[in-house]
DNA sequence: GTCTATATTGTGATAGAC
DNA sequence: GTCTATCACAATATAGAC
């Protein structure tokens, strides 16, 4: 399998265009001929720098994952307790969102997992476990700090409050586009917090 | 419009396997031969009962959200405070999420919203604002009875928390979908409601 | 790296017989 | 209400020229 840092510029422009198309319009709801459309190529070039559709999305999902992965790593690096660190997080959620409201990359695709090749299901549950234990962890260190509600060990356990922030922030902008609400998602996530940090 | 209280067993039919295939594979993701073949008739009689895909969304998730407002109602009628209302509204989400991990429909129609014919965004748009406005009430009605954070009128505000709690359970079904996960959404419920009960 | 041409299959939709 | 036959078009994908 082909990986995202190791491809050329024609190709890179390919998945660029593949992961706005996929937060707008889904896995199933983007084809090759938009994708070479946008660009202003033709269908049969696009099988040209990835064969399937499923290799193409694969790698899309790999990069959508490595740059969250070095976003979390500037929050840690930039922000010393974890209010702070929550409402980073939530700031990367919003600034998808306000861009026409398109979606979490891995937001979209949970919700259209039965149907998508194996391998990308794959990658969207391993961008899922990223998040959660990321999260997991700076609910703890706030529990540990007293920052947040609950001891460490304790009820609400921070596993299940990262569990649930994660979900909070990305049924908002589900139901955000449900709703045509142009809400932020940072709005959700200020409530959420505003229960929870002490 | 046909209206969804008006149709023959045989579009009735139709309609359940549509609202399943949709739960499961979203509106991009089921075709007429998928409806068909589950019956097991062809595709031109999925065509007799509803013309165009449109025609067959719009019922769909119009007779989905008349449920979701009867089970609103007996919720009302059975439960007497907030917090068994609340509860008993994630349970419907729980029960959905139990059948193989089934989406709600309008969260997965929302998600793929830029890509549905106008007239069944309009329906998924009522779908949660019925849904938003009677948690409102609830969390509002919590508020003055004192089983809920915050004063009538004060932070965080009822309607705030409603948003935020429908977004987690929405969340909650996607997140949960991508992570393969068979944590219920019930789990998320408590955890929100855990900071959020007094 | 891009193109034209083509194969194959799937999709929403219609016409008309039973 | 269901069927066969058919249409127009779009989808993923391949072969081979430039």
């Amino acid at each position: 399998m082909k990986h995202f840092a190791d491809i050329t510029s024609a190709a890179e422009r390919v998945v660029d265009v593949a992961e706005d198309l996929m937060q707008q319009h889904g896995f199933n709801g983007f084809s090759y001929d938009d994708v070479a459309g946008r660009i202003g190529i033709k269908k049969p070039s696009i099988h040209h720098h990835f064969a399937t559709k499923s290799e193409l999305v694969t790698v899309v999902v790999q990069r959508y994952t490595h740059r969250v992965r070095e976003y979390l790593l500037a929050i840690d690096g930039q922000h010393g307790d974890a209010p702070a660190r929550l409402r980073a997080y939530a700031a990367m959620f919003e600034r998808t969102y306000d861009r026409e409201r398109r979606l979490c990359l891995c937001g979209m695709l949970g919700a259209e997992l039965e149907t998508l090749p194996e391998q990308v299901a794959g990658e969207v549950k391993r961008f899922f476990k990223i998040n959660a234990d990321w999260l997991g962890e700076v609910f703890a260190e706030g529990q540990a700090a007293g920052t947040v509600v609950g001891k460490p060990g304790g009820k609400p356990g921070a596993a299940n409050l990262a569990d649930a922030y994660l979900c909070a922030l990305e049924g908002a902008m589900v139901v955000g586009r449900g709703m045509r609400s142009d809400r932020s998602p940072a709005l959700v996530a200020e409530t959420f917090l505003s229960t929870v940090l002490t």
